[in-house]
DNA sequence: AGAGAAATGACACGAACGTGGTATAGTGAA
DNA sequence: TTCACTATACCACGTTCGTGTCATTTCTCT
């Protein structure tokens, strides 16, 4: 049974006012078994209460109108109505500082993602034995992120999509600079101006760039250089 | 002192083979000291041995061209010469399923994210106790991404900085759909064609996305639709 | 029912673009 | 030294774009 070192020197003082300086979590999820058993875990550990167990974003969200501020969320994905990922922004919103923790059966790369990009702080897979849950909690308020370790290898994976490409077309240095101007939205008579070049000389150098990117709009051009993420 | 669960069956063998069934780990670590350590640290672990410490990638390299493969190199980023992070790149072009661990002192954003987009697996701080690195050394071999608390959060926090924005804009669907279209490189009259409409009004719609982008060229527009990450 | 937003359509004009050429000079490798 | 590549520069033609102004038809919301 895992036990936090925060506010160890709180316990002396009497019960009512321990009971409100114990970690302030917060539960959604819609299974009913794995709600109870969850909060009941919680609440078994000390310096910990599950002030509140939800079944859905909707009930949750209210709750944030009165100040009983959650220190952590442990949130659902796959929820009737607000899907967790949704629930997150709002949730990050209404309390910047609540650290939100994704419970949840799915592991796809998508959900995994954009749970992340919406500000989760952590990602667990309901799999986890419940002392990792509770070890998660700590982790998380430590300021840490807490994941399974397939998490976590998927999360690697996703930075090496990023940019495996460097497919230079061939590209020589003075057609990357031109690019890159013309990326900023700059026109050729601009770009001529910029470098102290001739109209003319721009105007080759964009034909020779459109022959080897294998476009033929500026537009294309700009489209490859994001989406292939060159130079 | 850690012990791994695989081929405890091979222990039987003579130890001649023992040896070859041993985890092959590389070092490459500038600084005397700790390698000295840290080899002696993995030659003292059950299972595994550190069959090479260099204090440099250019070292290195080369020795791939014997067929000594190594399961995992542990790699330090500050090295004389080249950098560590370009050093990942070698390594996995060389050998693919060789895991690259960063242990390391920089734990800049910057560093984290170019490491991580090379090829790591996993991201550990010299500050970290020297089992640890054990235990990530376990961990990335059974799948995982053996990570510091703080480097973890930091990872979880670039995912975040990667779509807060969601400044519409105030772009209806449909300009939204035109808009599209014209990322991919369709020229106005394409764009009509595809959506069954007068060039006209791909011409009006054009405008008013212009205007709500605060942009006066199809290349500010496209741009921008990256930059900020809109659709 | 009426206001307001969104989508649709049209015309015209000057500016910018895409593409077909041609040509000179410098640099570094074969 | 020749060959290839790069950077530089020019011209002309037809196409596309950006912007001005205007009008009609849906929707939605109240």
């Amino acid at each position: 049974m895992p036990s936090i070192s925060l506010n160890m020197n709180s316990k002396l003082k009497k019960e009512k006012n321990t009971e409100k300086q114990k970690i302030n979590i917060w539960l959604v999820e819609d299974n009913l078994r794995y709600r109870k058993s969850m909060a009941g875990m919680i609440n078994a550990t000390e310096g910990m209460r599950c002030s509140h167990a939800f079944l859905s974003c909707e009930e949750a969200l209210p709750v944030f109108l009165k100040d009983d501020l959650p220190e952590v969320i442990l949130l659902d994905i796959g929820l009737p109505g607000m899907s967790g990922i949704q629930g997150i922004e709002k949730f990050k919103e209404l309390s910047p500082s609540t650290l939100v923790v994704i419970l949840t059966v799915y592991d796809d790369n998508d959900k995994v993602f954009n749970a992340l990009c919406a500000g989760a702080s952590g990602y667990l897979l309901k799999d986890s034995p419940p002392e990792k849950v509770i070890e998660a909690i700590i982790e998380v308020l430590a300021g840490g992120a807490p994941m399974n370790m397939q998490i976590a290898h998927k999360v690697l994976g996703m930075f090496a999509e990023f940019k495996p490409k460097k497919a230079n077309y061939g590209l020589s240095e003075r057609e990357k600079e031109i690019l890159q101007y013309m990326v900023s939205g700059l026109t050729k008579q601009q770009i001529a101006d910029k470098l102290f070049l001739s109209f003319h000389t721009v105007n080759t150098h964009l034909k020779n760039i459109y022959t080897k990117l294998h476009v033929n709009t500026r537009t294309g051009a700009v489209s490859k250089v994001y989406e292939e993420h060159l130079l």
